[in-house]
This record gives structure tokens, sequence and C-alpha cells, in this order.
RNA sequence: ACGGACGUGGCGGAAUGGCAGACGCGCCAGACUUAGGAUCUGGUGAGGCAACUCGUGUGGGUUCAAGUCCCACCGUCCGUACCA
């Protein structure tokens, strides 16, 4: 094997301590301040001078939560909208690429009360330090349009936009049901909520004290967002081309679109009714001494006249009054019963296998065929459609369940269209359509044309009739914390509820307070904050509402601001937002599939009712990437129960608090808390930002999960490194080159060194437009690498080019054509080796002012091509042909291998399948 | 329980129904080296170690041809959680 220029190119410097291998980290910020510059020029431009006739595209990450420092979780999606905001900006997109700060939060406050760091000073610290890891990885966002949702010139125009909502009917206030931790005398979010097992038992616990959460009932703000719900589902329809399926069938499973039938009961309250005796009174009943409308909620109308019973949940308004007719002993056991079902969270109370209920001695009054059925309160009804049912034990599984265990009559009405069915009702209840039985009128009727006749017949009587139904409910916006988003209300003791006058806004939320443990959010210890003057009546009898907004309504408009993150007259200029508007490609985790993205959707709903907008939709394109996860490792024993570093697991062991087999590892969602976050800044260190962004995406597909192991790492490095030594070896022998004259003939390895060049434009391109599988892309890039080095050896290219005589001309252009095209295939991926690299070849422009390479369409075809020969499906031989042969060439050239004519030989054959461009099949 | 996704070397992962394992890590051997955790070259699914045989979770099927399509089962992960 003879020798290489570039074996000699690395240059066998010995490494000094503590230097990286290479001159990685110089150049890198060379190359940052240069675009830096660049960005600055482009920014101050206006939009119409930028712009051009540039078509616009407006790249977005989800902007992160400032918790302290990116992990590797972080860095797979900006380092995905990074190289997809330089690879548009190269195809000539005017490009926005804007980052924020999603800044208001529990953990900041949680850090608060157990350090007493106020949340604002630790949360812009840690911004700081995440920005500059941005900077670090070579992350061109632009930054003149960055916001932060806990600052007042943002926070501002979420408050305005919370009035606009009161004005509109949009916000309204009511009683909400809370996850309440006793011990710590606070509110919890449902994600602080965890299951706990302690004794055997399992309940659902305070995440930070193990404590059993209990329900409460708290005065709360909510978002009318289930007026939304029909545009918000008719709005998937659009999205769905480009949006992931799992994400719209989520959303849809979310709003839980469901069509039924409300039907009228009548409730015969009768005093001194109870529990004990018959079920059902025998012989006449005595007239009620009250009578109460019940509506129930089906989607099987049809099987109204098996309707056994009528149940309710125990929340249920009607509680209250059947209380007042019941005997004491019943109502002693509806209370407890009561009780006990609403102290359950609603979690508990779904893992609850028994389906349990009380019944109340009052019966209800089938409309349909007059039929008296008792009524119960049931733990497995819930405060869903009108939070009755009408219970259908021959089929409904849940009424099955309920009736075997109180012994409660079934009665068939469905049978199966397909009489060979048997149904056995005693056993299980027969849940699908069919014809009915037993029906009076609707008896012979299909299920879906009795639902039909039903509705309408009801609709006619007055006592009910097709309605709507949704799972999605309004969205309970109130937190008992400090650090979020104020609420622009007062609470006066005359007025009322007062909206903070617009000119007020922003209701700052104030610096000086206390984050003492006592479960309450410091503001409602704040008088200055709390007590105010009522805006309209001026009275000082007045209180500030205390509470925060969650987070997500902060997140839920941000991608509108960048468009003119500065504005501190309006929300945001109209043009400016018709401008980038909406978000072209919208990348996050899939954790955000339901709850971000439906309320950013609702919103931007809202604000075009507005007027403000004229689109409603807001991300046209959403990819979810998958999750980096870490591997996590946590101990478990009578002293602790938490995450722990390495290093840390390695002291306690020493220290004998903790014993190899109280550890628990887990690859798990990389986070702070899970102690289980690398920091790319080391990594970036030691071998440089554009390693780390290209072993990021080489992983694997970027849509799916991967566990991160720095192992590797070395590979992409060493793919950089060879890289750029193979452009600086090769770039001497392809200075200054006359041109080729405009329809050269290359010969075959010519042909197929750019053959593999403009495949790999075929295949990066098509990674950057929409699957995102950029290992593939590298790995072809890798290839390319092997082959161009190859092609210098085989081709004997050495030395300058000696003029238009040159017998290695072509091959030497061949070699500039490669090297020139990969510098700019792996521009958006590796941008500063790639900026390096294009420098090297002789470029005074960035390469990112060089336009994204186009594949020749001649030179993806080759003239000849390798076809397997295969015998009964088993690879035997291949055979090379002219990339025209057709089947006869093939079989002619099958036949004529001498490998083929061995094996053949005293075998009749069958059969032959010969597939241009593809096999050969032979069947003996 | 239901819904979805996935299951390929020691590892990450490639394969429009057409030569399974591209590319990379790791490993083995060699070269250059005072040195190698630098670099270069070659090898690397398993078994025979040669010609061959077996190999994509398991069992069936469709096809000239199946990792890929169909059916059943097993396993892993993720959603949802009695929504009437």
């Amino acid at each position: 094997m003879e020798k290489r220029d570039f074996d000699k190119g690395s240059g066998r410097r010995p490494p000094v301590e503590g230097e990286t291998t290479d001159n990685f980290a110089s150049f890198e910020v060379k190359w940052q301040e240069r675009w830096a510059l660049a960005h600055a020029k482009e920014a101050d431009k206006t939009i119409s001078t930028r712009r051009g006739d540039r078509k616009k595209f407006y790249v977005l990450s989800m902007f992160p939560y400032p918790s302290g420092r990116l992990h590797f979780g972080h860095a797979l999606p900006y380092t995905l909208v990074d190289s997809q905001a330089r690879y548009k900006r190269m195809q000539g997109f005017d490009v926005m690429n804007p980052m924020g700060w999603d800044a208001f939060g529990l953990p900041a406050e949680n850090a608060a009360i157990e350090s007493n760091i106020h949340p604002a000073k630790l949360t812009f610290e840690h911004i700081d330090y995440m920005r500059s890891q941005m900077h670090r990885f070579g992350y061109a966002f632009d930054w003149e349009r960055e916001v932060f949702t806990c600052k007042p010139d943002y926070y501002k125009w979420t408050q305005w936009l919370f009035l606009k909502m009161l004005e509109k009917g949009v916000a309204y206030r009511k009683k909400a049901r809370v996850n309440w931790c006793p011990n710590d005398k606070t509110v919890l979010a449902n994600e602080q909520v965890e299951t706990i097992v302690k004794d055997g038992e399992e309940f659902q616990g305070c995440f930070r004290c193990g404590t059993k959460v209990e329900p409460r009932e708290i005065d709360a703000w909510f978002l009318r967002i289930t007026d939304y719900a029909d545009r918000l589902l008719d709005g998937l329809a659009k999205l769905d081309k480009d949006w992931p399926e799992l994400v719209v069938s989520q959303q849809r499973n979310w709003i839980g679109r469901s069509e039924g039938v409300n039907i009228d009961f009548q409730v015969e309250l009768r005093p001194g009714s109870g529990s004990s005796g018959p079920i059902l009174p025998a012989g006449n009943p005595t007239p009620p001494s009250a009578v109460e409308k019940m509506t129930v909620f089906t989607t099987r109308a049809d099987t109204v006249f098996g309707v056994t019973y009528v149940a309710i949940a125990p929340e249920h308004p009607l509680v209250q009054k059947i209380l007042n007719f019941t005997d004491p002993r019943t109502r002693k056991k509806i209370e407890d019963f009561c009780r006990e079902t609403l102290s359950m969270t609603e979690m508990d109370r779904a893992m609850g296998e028994e389906k349990e209920g009380v019944h109340t001695g009052m019966v209800a009054v089938n409309p349909l065929n007059g039929e008296r059925v008792p009524l119960f309160i049931a733990n497995y009804v819930l405060m869903y459609g009108t939070g009755a049912v009408m219970a259908v034990p021959a089929h409904d599984e849940r009424d099955h369940d309920f009736a075997k265990g109180y012994r409660l009559k079934m009665k068939q009405v469905i049978k199966p269209a397909n009489a060979d069915d048997k149904v056995d009702i005693a056993k299980a209840a027969y849940t699908a359509p069919g014809v009915l039985i037993d029906s009076g009128s609707y008896t012979g009727l299909t299920t879906d044309a009795a639902i039909k006749k039903i509705g309408a017949d009801l609709n006619a009587l007055h006592q009910g009739g097709p309605t709507v139904n949704y799972k999605l409910r309004d969205w309970g916006i109130s937190r008992q914390r400090y650090w979020g988003c104020p609420i622009p209300v007062v609470h006066c003791a005359k007025c009322g509820i007062v909206p903070v006058p617009v000119e007020q806004l922003p209701v700052v939320l104030p610096d000086n307070v206390d984050f003492l443990p006592t479960g309450q959010s410091p503001l409602v210890l704040h008088a200055d904050f709390n007590k105010t003057q009522c805006p309209k009546c001026k009275s000082m009898e007045a209180r500030r509402d205390t509470d925060t907004m969650d987070t997500f309504v902060d997140s839920s408009w941000y991608f509108l601001r960048y468009t003119d993150a500065k504005n501190a007259d309006k929300i945001f200029d109209k043009a400016k937002v018709k401008a980038w508007n909406p978000v072209d490609l919208y990348v996050g985790g899939r954790e955000h599939a339901i709850l971000h993205l439906i309320y950013a959707r609702f919103f931007t709903k809202f604000i075009h009712d507005l007027g403000l907008i004229d689109h409603d939709e807001p991300f046209s394109k959403l990819f979810t990437h998958g999750l980096i996860q870490g591997e996590s490792i946590r101990v478990i024993n009578e002293h602790m129960n938490r995450y722990v570093t390495e290093a840390q697991l390695a002291e306690l062991i020493k220290e004998g608090k903790a014993s190899p087999g109280d550890v628990s590892r887990r690859v798990e969602k990389m986070s702070k808390s899970k102690l289980n976050g690398a920091d790319p800044v080391e990594l970036i260190n030691q071998y440089g930002a554009d390693t780390v962004r290209l072993y990021i995406l080489f992983l694997g597909p970027a849509e799916q999960d991967s566990v991160w192991d720095p192992k590797g790492i070395v590979g992409a490095h060493r793919f950089l490194k060879r890289w750029h030594e193979t452009v600086l070896a090769s770039a001497p022998l392809v200075e200054n080159l006359p041109q080729l004259p405009s329809h050269p003939k290359w010969d075959a390895a010519c042909s197929a060194m750019r053959h593999a060049t403009h495949s790999l434009i075929e295949k990066a391109t098509q990674e950057f437009e929409g699957r995102y599988a950029f290992n593939t892309a590298i790995a072809k890039c890798m290839e390319l690498l092997n082959t161009i080095r190859n092609f210098v050896t085989s081709e004997k290219l050495e030395g300058k080019v000696s003029g238009l005589d040159d017998k290695k001309l072509a091959a030497r252009h061949c070699l500039m054509e490669a090297l020139d095209i990969m510098a700019r295939v792996l521009a958006p991926i590796a941008p500063h080796t790639a900026e390096e690299v294009h420098s090297a070849l002789g470029h005074q422009v960035s390469v990112f002012d060089r336009p994204w390479p186009k594949a020749d369409p001649a030179a993806l075809v080759l003239d000849e091509v390798e076809i397997a020969v295969t015998i009964n499906g088993k690879p035997r031989a291949t055979i090379r042909v002219a990339k025209t042969a057709d089947a006869k060439d093939l079989e002619a050239a099958a036949r004529g291998n001498e490998a083929i004519q061995k094996l053949l030989e005293g075998k009749p054959v069958k059969k032959l399948i010969a597939v241009p461009g593809r096999i050969v099949n032979i069947v003996v």
C-alpha cells in the first residue's frame, strides 16, 4: 500500500496536557464572531429589504425552562433547528429562528424556599449559563428576538390577553378541585403527584414528602377552551398531513368529542325512602312529594329499553335534594359514601377496582317505556356529560359489573345482527351494535337507526334529544404560587371582581418577598401587593388576586411575540406577525403532544378572533423528536429515597449509608432532578462543538429515543478531523483549476466519484426535507470521504495543476466538486468545520452564502450496474451489466456466468425472474 | 384493560418486497512510532474455520424472492385511565 498525501498531514505534535487534540477551539470562535456580525447586519434591515423576493421560513424549537444547564436532551432539538435554519438559508429562504425562555415555574420557587435565593436571580443566572452553552454549540439563534416570560415587558401582554379573555367571557371563575398536600400545606400540580407504594398500599402522594394528597375545593380562574373544542378538532384535519399522526390522534382523544343523546328521567322523591327494604316498592306507589328532572347522556340510546337502574355521580347536585327525603340510615350511608369517594383524587378513584354505590330508595321513570327503576349513587359515575347515567347491564360492561355486585336485573334488548353469534348476558355484557328486541315500537331497528329515531322522538317530546359531549374540560389556570404571571384582577368588597385597567398593566410581581415554607404564596403575605384600591369604586376594601397563571399560559403565545419582541406599545405589530407566521417547522418533544400544543392552538384561535392575526393554526408542520435518555441512579433505603450521581453513590457506599442492593438504575428522560444529564460543554471543550453536534444527530433518527452514551463520540470526532485534514492535503491539487469543456467525458473512476458526490446531495436533501434521519446522511458523508481519499490515491493525483493539458484535469475537477459539495452539505450540521474547509478550498465568502447544491441527474446514473444472481432466492453470483440492460440481457448474462453455470449443471431451470436494475432469480 | 410504537451482530444503528448487518463504536491483527488513549492498513454475525450451512423475538402464511406484507403469540417502551 502506498503512502497517501494526507498521511503526513496530521502533524505529529505531541499533545500538551489540557489542550484539545486539534485547533477546533480557536476557529470555532472565529466563525461564531463572523456569523454574529453578518446576522446583525441582516437583523437591522427592514422586513421588506431583507426579504426581497425570498420566501420566509420560520423554524422554531420549543423554548426551554431555564433549569440550570443544557443537557443532551436539549441539544438534539436545538442542533436540529439550527441545522434546519442554516439549510433553509442556503436554499434561499429568509429564515427566522428565535430563542427564548419559559422562565416562570415551580422549580425556581421551590429552590427559593429551600435556599432563600430569589427565583428571579436564580432564573437569570440559569439563563445566562444556558445561553452561553448555546453559543458554544454555535447555534445561530436570532438573539435580538429573545423573550423571557418572567419579564414584565412580556407578561404585561400575557395579562393583557387574560383581560381580553375576561372581556369576551372566555375567562371565568369557578370552584375547582385541586390536589392538596396537607403536610406541606400547598396545592400541587398534577405532575407533582406521584403514585407511592408504602406498606403494600398504593396511593397518590406528594412528590416531596410522600404524604397522601387530598382533593380540595378552591376558587379558581378557568379558560373556556371547551368553546373551541370543535374548532380545535376541525383544525386537526388541516394538520393531518404535516403533524405526526400520533399527536393528532392524541389530541383528538383528548378533546374526546362524542355524539349521543340526552334523555330526561323524572326522579320521584318520597320522604322516608331508603336503601333498606325492597329495591322497588311493591304494588301501587304512593304519589311522590317531589319530582326532579335528571338528564342522562348516552351514546347508546338504542339500549334505553334495557335500563334497569340509573346512577349518578357523588358530585351530582341531585344528591343534596335526595338527602332531604331519605330515612336517617340511608342519609348517613350516602353521606359517608360521598365523603369517602370525594376524598379520593381522580386517579385514586379510577384505580379503585370495585364499583360501589348506594341505593337511594328513590326511583326514576324511563320516559320511553314508563318503567320505574331504582336510583343509585355510584363511584364509577363521573361528572362527565351530565354526571348521570342510565344503566344497561346487559349491554355495558361497567353497568354489568355493578349490577352483578348488587344483584340488579339485566335485560337484553339488543341481539347480534348475525344470528350465529351467541350471547349470554348473564356472563358478560354484549356491547357490540346489533338489532333491537323487546323495545316497543323500536324493535327490529338497527343500533344506528334506533339511536337516530329515539333522539328525534325525545326531541319532539322535549325530553332530551341528540347532543354532543367532550372529554376536554375547561382549563384551570390559577396557581397558588409566587413565581408566575400575576392575574390582573382585583377583588372588591363592593364591586366584586374588577379587571385591572389596561393602562395599569403590567401588574408587577413584587420583588421584596420572603420565601417561607408556609405553603402560602408569598403574595398572600405581601401586604403592599395584596391590599389595593378598587379601580372601579376607589374603595380600599379591595385586594388583588394573589394567584398566578399556569406557565402554560405564558408559552401559549410566545411564538407570536418573537416576531416583534421589543414592542412596548402593542402585543405585536400585525404586519410583522403576518410576515413570519405561521411557524413553518415546530420542533419539540412528544411530552408536549397534548397540553402545550392544544393550548397554543387555542390561544392562536382566540387571538385570531380578536382580529390580531389572520391565521388560526400556529404551527404548519410539527416534528416531535425523540428523547435522549440517560441512566439515572436512585437510592432507596431507610435513610433516603432520592436520585444521586455516580460520584455521590460511591461516597454513600463508602460511608455505609447505602448498599449496592438499595440502588436502582433506570434509563429515563434526562432532567436536572434525576441528575442524569451530562453537561455538553465538557465534551465541546474536549472535541469541539461540531463533533458534539454531529454525534447527536448520528446517534439515530431524530424521531427516535436514544440513550446517551458518549462512547462513540470519538468516531464523529475522527471523521471531522479526517475531513479537515483531507481537504487541507487536497487543496493544492485543485487550486486554480482551468475550466473543463462544457460536456466533459468522464471515465469510469470519475463517474463513480461523481455518482458518490451527487447521491450524497440527494440523500442529504431528503433528510433535511422531513425525514430527519441525519444518521444516514452523515454515514453517507463518511462514505464520501472514504471515496474521496481512495480516489486521490487510485488516480495518483499529486502536485499542482499543470494547465489545460494536465492529464488529470477531469479527475481534479471531480475531486474539487466532491470537496466543495461535501462542505456545503455538511455545513448545516458541522458549520464551523465546514467554513474552515470551505475557505481552505479558496473561497472568500461564507459557505452559508453559497447555495445548497443540486444533484446532477446525469451523475446519479451509472453506466454499469452490479446485479445479484440468486438461485432459489440464495445469492450465488453477481454480474456487471449496462444500466440499460433489459430482462433478456440480464438472463443472458446470468446464464453466461461461470459460477451459475456450474451450479445449474444437471438441474432444469423451472423459472427465471429477471428484474432490470434489481435482481435475477433462478428457480430450479 | 385499551390504543400506539418497537423487537436486526458485543453496542448505536443501515436496508423503494430484490446480495441482511451501510456508517460508526468496540474488538483482533499489522504499519509508523521512545510511547499511544494519535494516525494509517486489513479483518470482524454464528458454526464449520475450506466449498457450505444457519441467521432480523416465536410460530404459521402470501411471494420467484419477506427484516420489510398478512395472521397468531411472546417481550419491551410510551400514551390513556371506568368519558356512559
